[in-house]
DNA sequence: GCGTCAAATGGTAGCGATACCATTCCGCAT
DNA sequence: ATGCGGAATGGTATCGCTACCATTTGACGC
């Protein structure tokens, strides 16, 4: 049917625009629109014959020029620090489908963990003018926290609380979460610990708090493994072998994540340490392999999933209701006691 | 600054136009068009009165209104099956990050493994007019194909070869990876096989391949467990035990997946099988973690950053120098000998 | 038959930018 | 001075759609 591939340059695309629909339906373009937009409002008949002329031309919708007209672009930004954490991609995965069902698209940002490239991302992603922004934590630039304000674009940020949210707000306290961890382990008796972290802000802060709350019962010496990068079996294995170096009588780990925790699972039973035994493991995230580690992995479970979701549902919210209350949601944590720690 | 939030109802945006920072800056819109995209034309006193009014008005670009004019969007649509699996997750990346050098942003769609889903979402991204579209695999229903074919846009298929692509193509053949795995593994004494997969359509091909040639050495009966959705360490451990069930005397499983790989080399491990001595273990993907694991996984690597690069670059020639040649890439494999094979 | 009102449809003027062509500017040779 | 040509700038007509309001249609009651 087709001629030949449009040329799709200087002006004119070529294309079959919404009024040769209405010319070939023999109706006003007006009505095209809305047999599209509002197939309600549209008589039975004239659907039919508008869907029928749609069909014969080959019309592709053209979002952009509505999107300028109509100054609503049924776009949702979602920035992300990377993607191949899986407690990213979960979170993303629910928005994407949350926001689908209403007829939303999602553009994805990766900003990298770096404020910096987040504020460049968020340049480009206003210029393109979507209908809100849903952010990963609460660390920007000020430029674009003032920015994000000056457009009054919906604005959730997820993974945090804040005292000063830009809007809307989504997510738990990393602070409660370490010191909940501090007291859950030293509850259970163990003294000798370390913390196993990539360069992640959030992970920082939980650790921070971890070492803080056990300052107060007496524990001063917490050694520490750091890489840079995002966390992988191999930083897991690496960062336990550096810390049985530092420390020896080491009892306990605390990782900043699930994958790190497996790292030092699998180093342990390569040294032929047994665990819990001889030494403890807490993960973070509960991503989908913690239940099926040898042995099965401790950790904080964050409902990423349930995070995307309420982050989504609060912006169509204000998107779909114009619903003006801010919202300011603490999803929660679970410490999920498994067999890495006893 | 900011006055309050902006209503961003009806018509008007309430925001600041180009126009505006032409008035601001004492010239004419066109000069401040230029100013932004070819700065190169424009003096640079000029330059440096629209920087300020730029500044001063606190300007957001509206690249909505540009494409419109212009019919370039500097968006490019990627799908992928799903985004929790590293392998796609990492060609996204490198897409990402070559294509935004070039000044274009990506616009990501999940399929899950879904033709009819695809089809939805191309419909909808072809509304946005996309520069380019990268798509995961050569599996598309004919309405998209057509679709595609019809719009001209440059499209890439990735993950795959074939012998009808819609435009351009890049990625390896799933066929050539079975049989090269039988003969590999064949052509080191192994006999008794069994084959663990996820409903993906090329790990299916790959597989029938390598049952194939097995049949050709005479091998009849290939096991298989097959679980639904997407891999993960409980489905390889879960398939490891059926596996066992129906055929006691195995000795190598072959893979479709890392991940499967891992939870089949942790199953092992807790029943006390020896690896690689009573039981070979052969993943797919050569993910970050497989040369870490106990043992290190044998595995078939796909570069999947590089087949993201040359997708893009593919793309990138076609858009910029309207080079106008086919690209048909194979990307190539290799097969990787870690210790859980020998 | 006619007024009434809601449902359905149509006409027109933008949305904010760029393509295209026209115009002005300016340095330099004549 | 004058003419010339390239660099820099300006004016205007769209791009394809929808908001807004006007108009037509049709069902109903009296």
């Amino acid at each position: 049917m087709s001629d030949k591939p449009n040329s799709r340059k200087g002006r004119a695309s070529g294309g079959v625009t919404l009024s040769d629909v209405a010319k070939a339906a023999g109706v006003a373009p007006m009505t095209v629109s809305r047999a599209l937009n509002q197939p309600g409002q549209v008589k039975e008949e004239t659907l039919l014959k508008v869907r029928e002329a749609i069909e014969k031309t080959g019309y592709v919708r053209n979002l952009v020029a509505g999107q300028l007209a109509s100054n609503r672009s049924h776009l949702v930004a979602v920035v992300v620090p990377i993607l191949t954490n899986p407690i990213f991609s979960d979170t993303f995965q629910a928005i994407t489908e949350r926001l689908g069902k209403s007829g939303y698209q999602v553009l994805l940002g990766i900003s990298g963990y770096e404020p910096d490239k987040e504020q460049e991302l968020l340049e480009v992603i206003l210029s393109r003018r979507p209908d809100g922004i849903i952010l990963t934590g609460t660390l920007h630039t000020e430029a674009s926290r003032q920015r994000l304000r000056a457009t009054g674009v919906p604005v959730v940020e997820t993974w945090d609380l804040s005292v000063d949210p830009i809007d809307m707000l989504v997510g738990f306290s990393h602070e409660s979460v370490g010191r909940d961890i501090a007291r859950h382990l030293y509850g259970k008796g163990y003294r000798a610990f370390a913390t196993l972290t990539v360069g992640d802000p959030r992970g920082q802060r939980r650790m921070a708090a971890f070492r803080e709350e056990l300052r107060a019962h007496g524990i001063t010496d917490v050694p520490e493994a750091c890489f840079p990068g995002v966390p992988t079996l191999e930083h897991g294995r690496l960062g336990l072998r550096e810390l049985l170096k530092k420390a020896p009588g080491l009892r306990a780990v605390v990782c900043t994540s699930d994958t790190l925790a497996h790292g030092v699972l699998t180093e342990a039973l390569a040294q032929g340490l047994r665990v819990p035994e001889d030494l403890s493991v807490l993960g973070f995230g509960d991503m989908n392999f913690a239940a099926h580690t040898l042995p099965p992995l401790s950790t904080v479970k964050i409902d990423g999933r349930a995070m995307g979701d309420v982050a989504a549902a609060a912006l169509l919210k204000r998107l779909l209701e114009n619903e003006d209350a801010t919202v300011q949601h603490d999803i929660g944590y679970t410490i999920l006691e498994r067999e890495s720690t006893r």
